[in-house]
DNA sequence: GCGATTAAATTGCATTCCAAAACAAAACGG
DNA sequence: CCGTTTTGTTTTGGAATGCAATTTAATCGC
């Protein structure tokens, strides 16, 4: 057994694979992954050990000759992460096990949007949490951090962005993890909830993909190779910049507008209800962003070609249910396909925002790509 | 010195990397990749053995203090291969060495387009070619076959295509390997050619950029860390989906059109030349073509934000010249461009199309990415 | 019931590839 | 001329895997 945190690339891989199949033998794992069953073997042995996974007491009676075969899965405590979500007016918490199970989550209103009092209060809120379950703290991979906006200049290191004005240029490492006393990683708030949809949702056994996020704003992400792909100043995938904001748009912020023009008194997403979904008002712009979204899934599936389109967001469920109905309808995307379109699929882990951000550590930790310093030694 | 034709990873890592910069010493190459001297002298040494690269004899006098650097390049005609290009009329072939020179071409029109009449002309052009240039037939490390057209399903076995109606269902190793003798790969015309430029040309020392290309039709590809990302039934990147055929499009097709409404009697785009540039058809279509590129950019600046886009095509290449200094120009791509649209560049190697498909057994052999092959036995 | 058969999982050994560190060589500069 | 500096080489050891032989536990057929 081995001491570092990270597992090896292969190691990786066979998390990859259980998360995608759920349960597997050694030899499923072997033929699926083109490993040799020693192979395979040593390395369950080390994830075992780790208590990353675990092998299934019950032998499975298939009624086929030969040894039987040992499943294993994933162990849901095996990993866990703690998550954190700056919403323009409140922060959102929570602690996840290694399945996207939420242990315990929190809502916090800040006093004010200064980065000192949202990272004391975030860290605060995460302190409560940890007592709260009574989780070990040195079992927490890490803390993921994301945020609506888009990166400045430098992507990694900085992250000044409009929502957020007056916060000083970060450095992700330097800046946040002191707040929280373990690795913090960071990641926009679409494209963290494209990592929980890929580590824990509708995407769990996809390889390429795309996600649009509908919030305040339009953003979105491409997976490629399990991997998001993020482009220059990662600005890929930012499906918003396709609508013109000086024009009608399907983000929630413009929906808000509608309604106000509209009088009716509602200034947050959140405070949408179900009262509010038949308005003639809400019915017009539902109608309009569907057409848009329709085009948004044209340019998509031409573009990248994913094996799906999956829909999430902060919005109101109920719409987001009627825009993916809608969209995997009977309307085709446009002409020429001589290939069906992509599936439009619903996301399956929006409701907690959060989960993207505590998806972040996992998937600096669990990811089945090749990180930099094996590119390096070569594995 | 290892007798296998393919180098291993880290070795396909320096040799990218000297593709990149032309020239590097051993520590050069050390301090980028982040390898350890020890390892690149080893690597290099095989390398040079192969006779992939080779030291430069001159010694270089910085005037700076030390052991003087001693500079290593690519060695051109360490790795050569054959491309066969097939245009609806005709077959275009060549050699190429590994720095994208070609070192004779051919140009064959076909009698019918029946697979095998196409197969053995194409096979017997690359004969004469051999026999013409001199080379040992067992230097060649492969065959690259490209055409236009869509992929069916079941990518990478089968490549039935409208363009060529009555071919049968083909796997490109049972069924093209015999006419040629060697390996052979195959790849859409679009999407060779953009590994023309990866390998070859303007994106030489890029590692994601987007390919838009402009014969017949209109077809691309989208390079994702050195490598050409496919999407499902590898549709990734095919623009012309975005311009439905019911409708005045960017498309070769559509000027010949255009052209034939007006009475000018072309009716192969080889056939176009400098005398019909001028005509006020001809302009009509360039300035139409030109605004719909334009917006074609703008959607591919918004989905994979590329480090740059480049345009090439069997188009006239004076025509290609004015659509890329007039996109690279003044008029912005669109809207709430916080950060700078990506650079729009000319093609350098789409005067022969057959090079792209001479490019895929380069990328077969070279390409710095991880292969299925290594990542099952974890180097 | 019991050996034959079959498939899964394990173990020891060889191989491949790379890192670390010590070492050698060539130029510059006082 | 000799120390300094930078480049490049050699040696040793470690990490990860594949291969082949072996062990284990179930089913099948007599």
């Amino acid at each position: 057994m081995k001491t570092s945190i990270a597992p090896s690339f292969n190691a990786r891989r066979i998390l990859s694979a259980l998360r995608g199949r759920g349960v597997a033998s050694r030899a499923d794992l072997a033929r699926d992954l083109q490993l040799t069953p020693s192979t395979v073997t040593r390395l369950t042995g080390d994830l075992i050990a780790r208590g990353l996974i675990a092998e299934r007491d019950e032998p499975i009676r298939t009624g086929q000759k030969g040894y039987p075969a040992r499943l294993l899965e994933l162990a849901p405590m095996g990993l866990c992460t703690a998550g954190v979500y700056l919403d323009p007016d409140r922060i959102l918490t929570c602690l996840a096990d290694s399945s996207g199970g939420v242990i315990v989550s929190e809502e916090v209103r800040a006093e004010d949007r200064s980065f000192e009092t949202l990272m004391t209060e975030a860290a605060a809120s995460i302190d409560r949490l940890v007592a709260q379950s009574g989780l070990d703290r040195a079992r927490l991979a890490g803390c993921g951090v994301s945020y609506p906006g888009q990166y400045s200049e430098d992507p990694g290191r900085v992250m000044r962005i409009r929502q957020f004005d007056g916060w000083p240029e970060i450095d992700v490492q330097r800046d946040l993890s002191p707040f929280f006393g373990m690795p913090v990683s960071h990641m926009n708030d679409a494209k963290a909830a494209c990592l929980a949809e890929l580590y824990h949702g509708r995407a769990r056994d996809l390889g390429n993909f795309c996600h649009v996020w509908l919030s305040y704003g339009i953003g979105g992400a491409a997976v490629v190779d399990q991997k998001p792909y993020l482009g220059r100043n990662n600005q890929a995938a930012e499906w918003g910049g396709l609508f013109p904001k000086s024009r009608p748009r399907p983000s929630g912020q413009d929906l808000l507008g509608m309604l106000e023009a509209a009088g009716v008194a509602v200034t947050r997403l959140s405070d949408i209800d179900a009262s509010h979904l038949q308005l003639p008002v809400m019915r017009e712009w539902t109608a309009r962003a569907i057409d848009q979204l329709r085009w948004l899934c044209l340019v998509i599936a031409r573009t990248y070609a994913p094996e799906a389109i999956i829909f999430g967001g902060t919005l109101h469920p109920d719409l987001l249910d009627e825009i993916v109905d809608e969209l995997s309808g009977e309307a085709p995307l446009g002409e020429d396909f001589h290939f069906a379109a992509p599936p439009i699929l619903r996301a399956e882990q929006d409701r907690m925002p959060q989960l993207g951000a505590a998806a972040l550590p996992v998937h600096d930790v669990m990811g089945a790509r090749m990180r930099a310093d094996e590119a390096r030694r070569g594995w």
